[in-house]
Formats: structure tokens, C-alpha cells, sequence
DNA sequence: ACACTTGCCGAAACCGGTTTCGTAGCGGAA
DNA sequence: TTCCGCTACGAAACCGGTTTCGGCAAGTGT
């Protein structure tokens, strides 16, 4: 009942324009005014056209949360990210959270984050959010091969997207990088320069990546026609640390690897310090490739070879199939797989001559 | 679970249940189970306990938007990163929303983040999410002298809180380090291990914290009684290579300096380059202190002595300021200032003595 | 016994949008 | 002319909460 008021707009003591100002303003119904500026095919284009200049001229903008108590969506994509331990991708969620962002502004949608450090705060964030409607769907990152979250998610028939795979990925969108293929191109390129015993370092266990990267390595040792040597697995590591003692082992070995493969860039940098401990010069004594493009590996002495990945395009891609998943989309058409691009730094090279 | 919704409820076919269903399965009006949940004093206690079990027995959650509608307040905190350039304070972002999601997960609020690549569209942004009512209220992160956004904040009467301070702090809540008391007892610590000539390799321009760390070293000198040389005040840098640059220019003068005091690690890490390209060995020849505690400045060789800052407790406690802020709290009452922590490395040491 | 508080709750307005429904006015076909 | 159908809009219901208002019943004072 928008009744007596004289002068039209200026009505809360608050600067606000609301669409009953701007119809006041054009002699026109709300209803008119939101389905004017909805697009639907009851306006005439005269009028539409009318109200689109009075609402950019009175800077009207509609209350987001106002519009989401009729249509149920709040134009939000949620990102719960779990931080536990001394984990090395820090340096990538920078990134991943400005693809993301910039991708959801484009479409007028925002961000809503939220961090947890065990699964079970994940879960109760995810839950939290879901139903307050802080978010009208999630990305999930790091996905392992058995996902609480997916399963959580599907229960409750929120729309997620992956980033990486997962065990059933049925009814799934989803977006990863196919490291599989870096590892095993990794092997060859080793291979190629006369390494024949390489040793891996897995990444962190249940998590999908791991396994496929692991997979990568053996393939890329098939490919090669080297036989598989299962001495040369390092201890899972995805610190610093735990990669020096875990390549440490390797080394150690009455017949130690000439080259390390390694599943992340943290542990890289752990095999430059067993290395160096052992007198060993990497990038002539011992041949080191990584993989995740982190920016600080460009400042190890020498230089890691490593494959980057774009992190800013993984977020983008993943905000828009949100999106368009939120719109209708099935998110089984919502998939795709990106390469890693090689860096060539300065820890790789020829084999040395056996002893 | 308690499905069984034949009798009451079972209107939608979500599962969502409402502040209806509940008031049904109560028996109550659902404006005195509003009431009984908010803790207005006109309901009794066994009413408001029946509620609050009910309400959580059957999983009731408000949709946060439908409050907001009513209330104006949709519990979330803003923030938009601007993340142009090379900047060194990627690796930090994560702790940093670590913090603010933190305090704000446990006041039931969430997190509403963009990111920006240039003033105009960090307004623009601040403007939308404002005018949509995604947020409260905004974190402003690496304030500066004259900031643009306070500006526009102040304008519009949005709600916000510093991170870092300003040229007019009046009506203003903020957080700080205190990174100028860092700096003069860097400059104290430095001179008495005999070092005379100081360099000093100040932050990027227009940002308060530069100003306030070149105050800081001033200081130190005049604590110390040390004349203060312009000579040993090289170019800003906050990239490596530029400090690399920046500081090669000090240590090519005539009478160079044995010690450099950088406003933040990336220039340290800079130091160490043109040091080696010298031949100076770092720790011994030339002492390095520098501010911000990045991780990876310890894997630097020799690690670098730095002061590093709590970022986690920076975030929650900005996070808290702007939720008491909007709830009503004087914003001048609102005002913090923190030390930072000197980590000593291997980078620092006696001054040698001179040729 | 009567007026007067309280305590406690129901009813309804309200927030700012969206969506449905009904209808005046107009043009074209019979 | 009359009937029909379509266009373009007004009016009102609706979304899910919050807040105001009014009133019944029990308790209090005198």
C-alpha cells in the first residue's frame, strides 16, 4: 500500500532508491518496473527502455537479498577452503580466489568464503551456508578420491563443481588439470636425457591427485620400456621438509635414482636439501621435476623445472560452470580438462655417468 | 531424520523447513517463535526453551536473506583484495581470510570477498556489493596515506574497518602493526653490532606503512645518534628484483653501507641477489633485516632475520571490530595496535671491519 | 470487589522485491 | 458490427522472516 508520499523518493531517511520510488518516479506499477527490468515479454520496448534509463539515472540497484526471498537464488558462489597443517598451495589460493572472483563479477554474481581446518568444520561450514543460503552453490577444491563433501552435497541436492576428480564423479561437473600427463611427459623428458632409475615423490594421500599422478609416472615409465622399480617410491610429502627426508631415503640407496619426480613443488625443494647434504649438485648430480609452477621455485638455486598451472583460469572455469549449473545447466555437459605448461628451470638435465 | 512431515508442514517439496512449520509444530504464531528465538524478553522461558529445542530438532535454520530483508543486516563482513602488479602479500591472503573467516564464522557471519586489479574497480566493486547489501560493512586492507576508499565509504556511510592507518583517522576503527617501533629497534639492533651505515629500502609509495617504516628507521638512527645520510635511502622496492636493483645502487657507492634494512621481505630477498653478485656474503659481509615473516624468507641462505606479523590474528581481529562496528559499537572505541615479532635468521651480524 | 499492572502471546503489518492473474484497449477476422 | 485474441499494464498475492500492536488472563494494590 505505497500510499501518500508526496514527493516522490526521498522517503527513508536513507539514501536508498527502491523500485517503488522508481515506479512512483515513471507513473508506473513495481510490478511493471521489476518485469521491465527482468526482461520479460509482457513490456513494450518503449517502456522498457524508459525504465532501464530512470534506473541507471536514479542509480537504482536492486537489494540482493530482497530479490532472493522470491527467487530463492542469491547470485553467490560459496568456497570453502581447508586449510590444515603446513600446506603448500597458500601461495596459489591468491590466484584461484581472483579467478574466481573475477569470473562471478562478470556475471554480477559475488564470492562468499569461508576456511575450516578438519573435515568435520568443512562439513559444518558447508551445511551452515547451505542453509542460511549464503551461497547458491559451492566449489569444491581438492577433491580426494572418496569426498565427504560431494557426498554431503548430493544428499542435500546443492549444485557443487569439482575442482579435480573424484572416485564417482556421476551427476558431477568438474574441471582439473590433467597432471597425469605432466608426469608422465616429466618421465619421458627424464628418460630422454638418459635417467633410468627415477625416483617418485607422491603427493598426499587419498587425494585424487596423487593417485593420478602417481599413474602418470608409471605410465610414463611404460611408455619409456623402463621396468618399475617400487624401491624408487618416496614417502608421501607434500612440506619441505618431509621432502628432504623422504627423497633422503631414495638417495641412500646402494643404487640411488640419478633423477626425482616429484608430485609437488614443496617437496622439490626438500630434495634440494637432501641433495646438497649428500654433496650432490642438483641439475647435473641429480636431476629434479615438480610439478605445480609455485613462484618461489623459480628462486631455488638452480632454478625448478617444473609444470605450472594456471590457478586464476582453474578458478574462472569453475565459477562459470558453478554458474551456469545454478542456472539450470546439467552438469554432466559442465566438464573440462586443462594441461599443465612446463617450465624449464635449471634443476633437469643429461645423466650422470654411473660410478 | 525427522521426515515424517505428513500432518504440518510437507508444503514444499524441499525440505527446507520454515519459521511456519515450526510455529505449526509448535502451536505457536511463528511472529512468537521469531520472538522466542531472538530473545525479545515478552516470551516466557518455558515457551523460548520449547522453541529452541523444536527449532534445532528439526534442523530450522533462517535463510539469511529473509531476515535481512526485514532487519537490513545480512551478517557478512566484505572484503575486496586488490591484487595488481607483483605483489608481495599474496602469500599472506590465506592466513589473513583464515582469520576473518574465523572470527566470523564463530559470530554466525560470514564472508563476502572480491578481488580487483585497479583503484577504479576495487570502488566499483566496494559500490556494488554495498548498494546490493552483500555485505555490512568492509575490511580495508593496506590503507594508504590518502585513500580512496574511505573516502567513498565515509560518503555513503557504509561501515568499515583498517587494516593499517591513515592520513584523517577520525570516525575511523582500525588495526595496525606497529612496523615503525619494528624498524627502530631493527636500526638499534643493528647498530649495536657496530654498523654505522645503514641502508634503508623503503616500501611502495602512497601506502601509510611505507611512510611509517622510513619514520621507524629515522628514529632508529636518532636513538642511536647516527647522522642520517639520504645517500643510504635507495628507491622503493616491493618485488625482488627490483630490490635486487634498488640496493646494488648502495652498495655500488663509494662508502657503502655494511647493513641493509628493507620494508619488506621481497626486497630482502632482492638484497641477497645483489650481494652475491658482488661477492658479499650475507650475515657476514652485509647484514639484512627486513619486516613481514614470509614463509619462504626462512628457506633464503642464509635465512633472513625478519619481524614477522601475525596476519591470522590481524584478520580476526579486524573481523570482530567490523561486526561490533555494525552493531552499533563507536567506531573510535575500536582501535588497535599490535607489535610484530623479530625472528632472528642467519642474515645479521657484526659489522666487518672497514677496508 | 475493582481498577491497574504485568506477563505472554496471537494477529497483522511490514520489508523490497518477484510472479501470477485479471483486464482495458486495440486490431483483425468473420 | 461482433467476437476473438493479443498486447501491455495494474493490482494483488507471495516469499520468509521481523517487529509492532493489541488483548486476554493472572497477579497486585487498596
Amino acid at each position: 500500500m505505497q500510499n501518500a508520499r508526496e514527493a516522490p523518493g526521498n522517503k527513508h531517511a536513507t539514501g536508498r532508491v527502491t523500485i517503488i520510488d522508481l515506479a512512483e518516479h515513471l507513473g508506473l506499477a513495481k510490478g511493471t518496473v521489476s518485469r521491465a527490468l527482468n526482461g520479460y515479454p509482457d513490456i513494450s520496448d518503449g517502456t522498457r527502455l524508459r525504465v532501464r534509463n530512470a534506473a541507471d539515472q536514479l542509480g537504482y540497484r536492486p537489494l540482493s537479498h530482497a530479490q532472493a526471498i522470491r527467487t530463492g537464488r542469491v547470485r553467490s558462489v560459496g568456497l570453502v577452503l581447508q586449510m590444515n597443517e603446513h600446506d603448500g598451495h597458500r601461495p596459489f589460493v591468491a590466484d584461484f580466489l581472483a579467478g574466481v572472483s573475477a569470473a562471478a563479477s562478470a556475471e554480477d554474481w559475488s564470492l562468499t568464503v569461508a576456511t575450516a581446518s578438519s573435515d568435520a568444520e568443512t562439513l559444518k561450514l558447508l551445511d551452515r551456508l547451505a542453509q542460511e543460503k549464503k551461497a547458491d552453490g559451492f566449489i569444491l577444491p581438492r577433491t580426494r578420491l572418496d569426498d565427504p563433501r560431494v557426498n554431503r552435497l548430493r544428499e542435500t541436492g546443492t549444485p557443487f563443481v569439482l575442482y579435480g576428480r573424484t572416485d564417482d564423479l556421476t551427476g558431477c561437473a568438474w574441471y582439473d588439470i590433467e597432471s597425469e600427463a605432466a608426469m608422465a611427459q616429466a618421465v619421458a623428458h627424464l628418460v630422454a636425457q638418459g635417467h633410468t632409475r627415477i625416483g617418485f615423490v607422491p603427493g598426499a594421500e587419498g587425494y585424487t591427485y596423487s593417485k593420478l599422478r602417481l599413474e602418470g609416472y608409471l605410465a610414463g615409465l611404460t611408455g619409456a620400456g623402463i621396468a618399475f622399480d617400487p624401491e624408487l617410491i618416496a614417502a608421501s610429502a607434500v612440506a619441505r621438509e618431509d621432502g628432504a627426508a623422504a627423497v633422503g631415503v631414495l638417495l641412500d640407496l646402494p643404487n640411488p635414482p640419478t633423477a626425482i619426480l616429484c608430485s609437488v613443488d614443496a617437496a622439490a625443494a626438500g630434495t634440494y636439501d637432501a641433495a646438497r647434504r649428500r654433496g650432490l649438485k642438483v641439475g647435473s648430480d641429480l636431476s629434479v621435476i615438480s610439478y605445480d609452477g609455485a613462484p618461489e621455485s623459480q628462486y631455488l638455486d638452480p632454478p625448478l623445472s617444473t609444470f605450472t598451472v594456471d590457478v586464476r583460469a582453474a578458478g574462472e572455469r569453475l565459477a562459470n560452470m558453478l554458474i551456469r549449473q545454478c542456472r539450470g545447466e546439467d552438469p554432466e555437459t559442465l566438464r573440462a580438462l586443462a594441461q599443465a605448461t612446463f617450465r624449464k628451470g635449471g634443476s633437469d638435465g643429461p645423466a650422470p655417468h654411473a660410478a
